[in-house]
RNA sequence: GCGGGUGUGGCGGAAUUGGUAGACGCACCAGAUUUAGGUUCUGGCGCCGCAAGGCGUGGGGGUUCAAAUCCCUCCACCCGCACCA
């Protein structure tokens, strides 16, 4: 072979590993153990770039580790269900199970090619009976300690199709298939009890040293804690067993700007007047209409109705505000009952001027800003402070300028508290998580209904309670509902005939738990807790930014849920000691237009130099994430058959900083290929056996160390592009060098080292050519010499006034008077100078040295 | 609407975290090699300018001897918003 081929030695290294069986994880107390998990993917057809990105980052992050002395984990498996998967059936009228683990099966056998550094013999699909059979295990014990319960709970509810949509399937307030205007509609529905954790979710945060910020305050601001006053404004006329309304509020020092109360169309008194008025009923059915998220509710147009109540403000019992029934008032939140100050909220101000309501300033800004201030009540804007600052109170309790934040409002409590007002409360956003859905493609809830037990857990000698297969999709809602005899059971209780929920889970609840799991696949308990004890945390998850919340979150929730019921041990309380995020891999977009101007796609494959095959232009729109919509996606495999694994691995780390998205682009392949070549002929061609020193070896090796030292640093902080930045240029220092054959084969083999966690089939051969004693992916990781990563002397640059106008060589440990002495000597410093004394002199040693004159 | 993030040459990006802006790669230009090539190798390459020099990190303002980096403000784009995974 005298190119390189990557072809033939990924297969062939690929095979040596295997042999070698150098992936299997085994327990091991003789050397740390490395538990690297990327999030597992959803079935959904083909592996696409992003998974290429996303695992080859891990698997750096796992050669790594193996190469440094740990036992490490890498596991993979598949987060099967969900609902795609019936979609598809409805489409084309096959069966979930069918089209996933035939998914499945097409990924996995993409995926292997790439040479990932995976424990195969770990892999599971959460759709996989062992498995939900485990996860239904858990919700009984979950049940049992008080973890979850049942309550009612809004869903998006097509009146046409008669059945819940997902959020995703709502567009633009309507179903996706019957075009159907959708309703809020409530169900019963099991849920967990996050809630209860939420102050320690919150508090725990803080232990998470190596999670990205942004994901930390991204989880704190939604869990939402927040200090206020809960009070209550007595009805002068309100129905039978409603005499008040209960408020929280977390501005109480704004109490006396309050112009209306407002409740949500669920609160306990809109729905007693909805059932005794038909006004109301109307109002609320209107007010129901649309879709459940929080983003609809917000941009949803304010609407409110006055039920004629009147409410009196508990510091004057004279002062009568409306009662309005609103549609952007959540139930979920608080008391479901706000009361409005127009003048110091921009929301309430719309819904004021709407419904032509007063508006009282409780403060205005404390200075500067006469002229320019026009009063809320005098048609100027809600004035909100946009930070703790002194305001001037002008109807505060305290009549007097003073800080709006924290204090003030901790002063208000105090206050609103001695005068028998309501009491401080701390609330927080995070609502239960509703884990109900009515959907066949997901774990069973094992519950049970009995006429005469009532709702009863399924016994655990029962599970798994496994799907049926006989289903079918040619109709609108949950097969399981229609089935002629999966839903017949007998009562666990009594043994009476009963019927099974027909409710599964959602799919966050498998990918909850799963890196549990993998510590012991095939345990007849969920886990194993000799195992889980040995093997976490995950040391390092690798997954996207849009799982910052929800995913994250409920995952941590789990942990701790697993730990209350012994599933797993005291130290798993934060399954993961480190998170990074990685960007998304984003191609051009390559259209031309229809007969009626409509946009066509085409795939990167079908475009050269901006021209279709039969000479038509396209245009081209800039980088976004792969979709198979839009047509800019490129398939790995493509990729690999055109260039091999270790190509696609260098691009998709090489060009971006990992957080970040990487564009793919077919010269960035091209350039990527190329340099592997060039590094295998490199190697090919040193001539192992003269091992003769000559002169410019030490240089080499200089450069060898300190590169040694980048590209260490570079892998432990996640800059895999600038380790890579620094292989190319060292590849290129070797490509130039005089030294020796023997100096050069040792910078080789470091080379094919530093390289083995990105091209690790490259490395593997380039490692064989050049003698390295069996595998790279064994081979201790090399260590620098602190001694050849100093040089004796620098370059310092000369600023004058800040702009640079010339360097200095000095000697590395050369003091400050002497370096300033040999600045001002300096030729272009003594022109500047002109005969007369600098101001200041900033000498930063082993940087810079700025002259001010 | 709310929460979080990003913005640097023709392009992707680097910058030791306040200290030489543009590492490395792409594209482009020039040269060499090769029977030829879209191969390989060498060199050049922020913008304006003949030059001296000036300008330059989304826009505007500020702090500092020194700002891509810190502060204020505006703009654009991306992620999430609890039933997409």
């Amino acid at each position: 072979m005298s190119r390189y081929s990557p072809a033939e030695i990924e297969a062939k290294w690929q095979e040596a590993w295997a042999q070698a069986d150098i992936f299997r994880a085994r327990r091991d107390e003789s050397r740390p153990k490395y538990y690297v998990l990327e999030m597992f993917p959803y079935p959904s057809g083909r592996i696409h770039m992003g998974h290429v990105r996303n695992y080859t980052m891990g698997d750096v992050v796992a050669r790594y580790k193996l190469a440094t002395g740990h036992n490490v984990l890498h596991p993979m498996g598949w987060d099967a269900f969900g609902m795609p998967a019936e979609n598809a059936a409805m489409a084309s009228g096959g069966h979930p199970k069918d089209w996933t683990y035939a998914n499945i099966e097409t990924m996995r056998d993409q995926m292997k090619p790439l040479g990932l550094s995976i424990d195969w013999s770990r892999e599971f699909a959460t759709c996989d009976a062992e498995y939900y059979g485990q996860q239904q295990a858990l919700f009984l014990d979950f049940l049992e300690k008080g973890l979850v319960y049942r309550k009612n709970a809004v869903v998006n509810w097509d009146p046409v199709d008669m059945t819940v949509l997902a959020n995703e399937q709502v567009e633009g307030g309507c179903g996706w298939r019957s075009g159907a205007e959708v309703e809020r509609r409530e169900l019963t529905q099991w849920f967990f009890r996050i809630s209860d954790h939420a102050e320690e979710l919150l508090d725990a945060l803080d232990g998470l040293d190596d999670w990205p910020a942004k994901v930390r305050t991204m989880q704190q601001n939604w869990i939402g804690k927040s200090r206020g006053l809960q009070f209550a404004f007595g009805l002068t006329d309100g129905p039978e067993g409603h005499d008040r309304v209960e408020v929280y509020t977390t501005r109480p020092d704004t109490m006396l700007g309050a112009s209306f109360i407002g409740l949500s169309p669920d609160h306990p008194l809109a729905r007693q007047l909805e059932r005794e008025r038909g006004d109301v009923a109307a109002f609320c059915a209107e007010a129901r209409r649309g879709g459940t998220t929080e983003e609809a509710l917000e941009k949803a147009e304010k609407l409110g109705f006055d039920t004629g109540l009147k409410a009196r403000h508990p510091f004057d019992t004279a002062w009568e505000l409306p009662v309005y029934i609103a549609n952007f008032i959540l139930m979920e939140y608080g008391t479901g009952a706000i009361y409005g100050v127009p003048a110091h909220d921009s929301r309430d101000m719309e819904f004021a001027r709407k419904y032509d309501l007063p508006v009282y300033s409780v403060f205005v800004p404390a200075m500067g800003e006469e002229g320019t201030f026009i009063m809320p009540e005098e048609g100027g804007p809600a004035y909100v402070p946009p930070k703790p600052e002194t305001v001037r109170y002008v109807r505060g309790f305290a009549g007097k300028e003073a800080q709006t934040g924290e204090q003030a409002i901790e002063a208000a409590i105090a206050f609103c508290e001695a005068n028998g007002v309501g009491q401080g409360v701390t609330k927080f956003r995070l609502r239960d998580w509703g884990l109900s859905r009515q959907r066949y493609w997901g774990c069973p809830i094992p519950v049970v209904h009995c006429d005469t037990c009532g709702v009863v857990p399924e016994a655990k000698e029962n599970l798994p309670i496994r799907l049926p297969d006989d289903v079918s999709f040619d109709q609108p809602g949950n097969p399981l509902d229609r089935h002629p005899t999966w839903r017949d059971c007998a009562c666990p209780t009594c043994g009476q005939p009963a019927r099974r929920e027909t409710d599964t889970m959602d799919t966050f609840v498998d990918s909850s738990w799963y890196y549990a799991r993998f510590t012991a696949p095939h345990a007849e308990t969920p886990t194993d807790l000799a195992e889980a004890e040995y093997w976490m945390n995950v040391d390092q998850y690798i997954g996207g930014i849009e799982h910052a919340i929800l995913h994250l979150l409920y995952a941590r929730f789990f942990a701790r849920a697993m730990q209350i019921t012994g599933h797993l041990p005291d130290k798993a309380i934060e399954p993961f000691d480190a998170l990074f995020t990685q960007g998304m891999v984003t191609h051009e977009i390559y259209q031309t237009r229809d007969a009626n101007g409509r946009p066509v796609y085409h795939l990167p494959d079908e475009v050269t130099d901006g021209k279709l095959a039969d000479g038509t232009v396209v245009e081209t729109i800039p980088s976004a994430k792969m979709s198979k919509s839009k047509k800019n996606v490129v398939d790995p495999s493509t990729i690999i058959a055109q260039y091999g694994a270790d190509t696609a691995r260098w691009f998709v780390l090489s060009d971006s900083p990992p957080e970040r998205d990487v564009e793919w682009t077919a010269s960035g392949a091209e350039a990527a290929h190329r340099h592997l070549a060039r590094v295998w002929r490199l190697a090919a061609g040193i001539a192992v056996e003269d091992t003769a020193p000559n002169d410019h070896d030490d240089a080499l090796r200089r450069e060898m160390h300190k590169t040694i030292d980048d590209v260490t640093k570079g892998i432990d902080s996640f800059g895999f592009n600038a380790a890579i930045a620094r292989l190319y240029a060292f590849t290129a220092t070797l490509g130039k060098s005089q030294a020796g054959q023997g100096a050069k084969a040792e910078a080789a083999r470091i080379l094919a080292q530093l390289m083995a966690p990105m091209t690790p089939h490259l490395a593997e051969d380039v490692w064989a050519l050049l003698d390295g004693p069996g595998l790279v992916a064994k081979a201790p990781w090399p260590i620098p010499d602190p001694a050849m990563l100093i040089d004796d002397s620098v370059t310092l640059p000369i600023q004058i006034n800040g702009k640079r106008r010339g360097e200095l060589q000095v000697p590395a440990e050369m003091g400050e008077a002497e370096v300033e002495a040999r600045a001002l000597a300096h030729a272009a410093v003594q022109k500047a100078l002109d005969g007369g004394q600098p101001k200041k002199v900033i000498v930063v040693p082993g940087r810079i040295v700025n002259v001010v004159i």
